[in-house]
RNA sequence: GCUCCGGUCGUCUAGCGGUUAGGAUGCCGCCCUUUCACGGCGGAGGUCGCGGGUUCGAAUCCCGUCCGGAGUACCA
């Protein structure tokens, strides 16, 4: 039997990096045994519905490269696939009504209040707390006839039964267990007639024809309603995947306080769709060899049930900054240009700078906004000059956002010259001589190689006695870029070209006085 | 309270009875070098939560215990 798998949120708000990691689990699971990935959606809860969240999936899971075979995006022999429709169509009362007949489910005419103080007795008694019965589950036919024929609005609950195990089986944790009696009635149909997810979830599960079902571990706790629910119907329950969760760098659960947890949040930031895959991929599983950096192909080849951890995981920033480093760096020039103005043009990514209100440590919103705005002029007005820059800075940055800081002393005409990088390298005695020495080599040059500029400040060098470097180096350097780190000097003052250099030059001289 | 899950360097992890407990990240140092990075090399960092037991031998198996987490909804 071919894979099926699915990724089934409930359209109550964002995509955030938790249910990221369960999507590639499941696409990787698809692609590495050819299976089908399936997108469904769980509105089965009118109150926390968010029009706008269906969107959100589909848009951040777009972004970050994962295509699903079937979805009320793209149809399938399954449709539909949202539950509130499938619920229009009929599907779950008809199972529910099964259910009922054959005296598995049965209907509960408790309100809510009522509901409460059972629970307030429970905890006062020290007693577990959950529906266990209560005054239906063994009520007689005529009772609940009567109740119904008072037009009491009712629940339908599954029928756990008691005296006995529940048997199950995780993938990741082995044999799980549980006393019947322990296990509280789940509702399977609310008074309003709408499915729960424990009813809903896994009808929908058999009637797609779902092999694996890969979902949190906050799940395992009412794993053994999901089991009695197959056994009910007799069917062949999917193999359960339970995926420990990903927390925080305080070990708490994820939030805005450490990164982001918006999935698009990263595109925003400039992160990579494949690093991010690779990197989320790798919390909470693992080839089970020391391989780490992989592109989908190997990830998804990789993948097994068994390379699944336990145990939660941190997301660390620091490891996601180097791993999307490394990505930046494997790129081609093409591919670098392509998706830094792809980057650029998204308006998320403005509107993401603009509003942020706790931005990543060490970024300066601003002047990442203003470097990305020069960089888009620039890819109009002078892309060969722009293609010539990328690949120095791409060995220096990490995020495609870093982009716009480090290239803006390259587009800016009037560099902002670093009140530290001034003090220390304009002070010597020689530099008022070698800036205007310089500026006086380079005027009608038509282009310089690296090499040339090398050795043009060299010669200067030897010629005005100098035996180490850095003092000629440096005074340069701050009069090209206004800073005192860069890419290499003889590269950089290169791709500027001569006219640059000198107008730099004679600025400097200028600012010296 | 009840039920359940988890626990290997700071972090992500390998490990499935015998290893000097391996890798990666981060950190530190060296090399490269005109700087910062990148890259290369090296280092520090783990009494495998703790206590018993089984065994010639335990991170690995068993029991207990502690700590952390989840669920405990007509939410998913």
């Amino acid at each position: 039997m071919s894979v099926r798998v699915r990724f089934a949120p409930s359209p109550t708000g964002l995509l955030h990096v938790g249910a990221l990691r369960t999507v590639v689990f499941n696409d990787l699971f698809a692609r590495g045994h050819q299976g089908d990935l399936l997108l469904r959606i769980e509105d089965t809860d009118r109150t926390r519905y968010n029009a706008d969240s269906e969107k959100e999936f589909i848009d951040s899971l777009k972004w970050v490269g994962i295509e699903f075979d079937e979805g009320p995006h793209v149809g399938g022999a399954h449709a539909p696939y949202r539950q509130s429709e499938r619920k229009e169509a009929g599907i779950y009362q008809k199972y529910a009504d099964q259910l009922l007949a054959e005296g598995k489910a049965y209907r509960a005419f408790e309100t809510a209040e009522e509901l409460d103080q059972m629970r307030e007795f429970q905890r006062i008694n020290k007693m577990a707390t959950g529906y266990f019965g209560g005054d239906w589950r063994d009520a007689s036919a005529e009772k609940t006839e009567a109740a119904l024929a008072e037009g009491k609005p009712f629940v339908v609950r599954l029928k756990i039964p008691h005296g006995v195990k529940i048997k199950g089986v995780d993938s990741v944790r082995g044999n799980l267990e549980w006393d019947g009696e322990t296990v509280d009635d789940p509702v399977l149909i609310k008074a309003d007639g709408m499915p729960t997810y424990h009813f809903a979830a896994m009808v929908d599960d058999h009637l797609m024809g779902i092999t694996h079902v890969f979902r949190g571990e906050e799940w395992i706790a009412s794993y053994p309603k999901h089991i009695v629910l197959f056994e009910a119907f007799g069917w062949t329950p999917p193999v359960f995947v339970h995926c420990p969760v990903i927390v925080g760098t305080d070990g708490k659960k994820l939030s805005k306080r450490h990164g982001a947890t918006r999935v698009l949040d990263y595109a925003a930031q400039g992160y990579l769709p494949q690093p991010l895959k690779n990197f989320v991929a790798l919390i909470g599983w693992s080839p089970g060899d020391e391989r780490e950096v992989m592109n989908d192909v190997d990830m998804a080849t990789a993948f097994n049930l068994k390379g699944i951890q336990p145990s939660p995981g941190r997301f660390d920033m620091e490891k996601l900054d180097w791993m999307n480093g490394l990505a930046i760096r494997a790129m081609s020039i093409d591919e670098l240009e392509a998706a830094l103005k792809q980057f650029i043009a998204d308006p998320w990514t403005t509107e993401y700078w603009t509003t942020v209100e706790e931005p990543p440590a060490g970024k300066n919103p601003k002047a990442i906004l203003k470097g990305l705005k020069l960089l888009e002029s620039a890819f109009e007005t002078q892309p060969e000059f722009v293609r010539q820059v990328l690949p120095l800075e791409q060995q220096r940055v990490n995020t495609l956002a870093d982009f716009g800081t480090a290239c803006e002393f390259f587009l800016l005409d009037e560099v902002e010259f670093d009140s530290a990088a001034v003090a220390k390298a304009f002070a010597g005695d020689h530099v008022k001589k070698l800036l205007g020495d310089m500026a006086y080599q380079v005027s009608g040059q038509n282009a310089m190689t690296p090499a040339e500029c090398e050795a043009m400040v060299k010669d200067w060098a030897s010629a005005n006695g100098f035996e180490k470097i850095g003092p000629v180096i440096m005074p340069i350097r701050v009069a090209m870029t206004g800073q005192l780190s860069g890419p290499g000097l003889f590269d950089l003052m290169s791709v500027l070209g001569p006219q640059r250099v000198k107008a730099r030059f004679e600025r400097a001289l200028e600012q010296i006085g």
